[in-house]
DNA sequence: ATCGCCTCCTGCGCGC
DNA sequence: TGCGCGCAGGAGGCGA
């Protein structure tokens, strides 16, 4: 589901409702997601204040004054802003509902996200804390990127879609960088030039700004917390597109596996 | 340490 | 129309 500009035009889209309001009521209709639904923890937080509605990776993260509340998508989540007891439909399965009668719903008809709660400093959060740098800070930069690179014998395209690499570099976004950057996905990372992995960085960079500049992907179960689905599918270059002509040379676009995911990409414009 | 495979789960589109 | 199959945006955990 939602890759990083998701969660990031998500965690925009829910501040302005929720961010300094005082959490009335948790409601949690299942157990657990991929994990435990820790509710007891989670409604101790009651009566507190959001002090701030941030993002880590793909986790939203919702501090409040005592503990805070980590909330991934997974593959098919998504967040939205809803009038407190609005009505539930299925797979909605958790609300934090606020004193200004606002709600935040959790929506997630695969459960492979989590709605988890922290009391700790947020960075040493065990999902947290082994978490690769932010793709468009400066502490991903080419420096950090070579070091890494050195040694691996992975294929590049599985690499960069490693979050204790860097986070937010999920399937669509690996397959568009490494076909703007013309490097073959199925490139042996250790063997990459210093001067490709400077191209795959700053594309990887690129795309992920253009995308959350335009309100991420939309796709299937990708709805900002507004309702209105993201632009960017429009730009996609080799995403989805198998046989299709590649936007550059025309060529049919090829579709392989690699670690169980599809990749996409032009074997003219990525011969290595 | 590193890598690749498996797993969790529902829904949808396809071919028959 | 129905059924079975394959595939889908993630990523922790495990075994080799």
């Amino acid at each position: 589901m939602p890759e990083l500009p998701e969660v990031e035009t998500s965690t925009r889209g829910i501040k302005p409702h929720i961010q300094g309001q005082y959490l009335s009521r948790m409601v949690m209709r299942r157990d657990n997601l991929r994990w435990a639904i820790p509710k007891d923890e989670l409604k101790s937080l009651e009566g507190e204040r959001l002090l701030e509605v941030g993002r880590r990776g793909k986790y939203i993260v919702l501090r409040f004054t005592s503990g805070a509340m980590l909330i991934h998508l997974g593959m098919s989540g998504n967040v939205r802003i809803v009038n407190a007891g609005a009505d539930v439909s299925k797979h909605d399965h958790v609300d934090a509902e606020f004193t200004n009668g606002k709600a935040l719903r959790l929506h997630d008809p695969r459960r492979f996200g989590c709605w988890l709660y922290t009391n700790g400093p947020i960075d040493e959060h065990t999902l947290i804390k082994k978490l690769g740098p932010e793709p468009l800070t400066d502490d991903f930069n080419l420096d950090y990127f070579w070091a890494q690179s050195r040694g691996k014998k992975q294929a590049v395209k599985t690499w960069v879609m490693d979050s204790h690499l860097v986070v937010g570099v999920g399937n669509i976004y690996a397959c568009e960088s490494l076909f703007l950057a013309k490097i073959n996905p199925k490139a042996v990372v250790g063997r990459l030039s210093k001067k490709r992995l400077e191209r795959l960085l700053h594309t990887i960079k690129h795309v992920l700004a253009a995308a959350i500049e335009q309100g991420g992907t939309s796709l299937k179960d990708f709805v900002g917390s507004d309702g209105k689905p993201g632009y960017f599918k429009q730009e996609l270059n080799v995403y989805g597109r198998s046989g299709e002509a590649c936007t550059v040379c025309g060529q049919s676009v090829k579709q392989i596996t690699q670690g169980q995911r599809s990749t996409f990409y032009c074997g003219e414009c990525q011969k290595n």
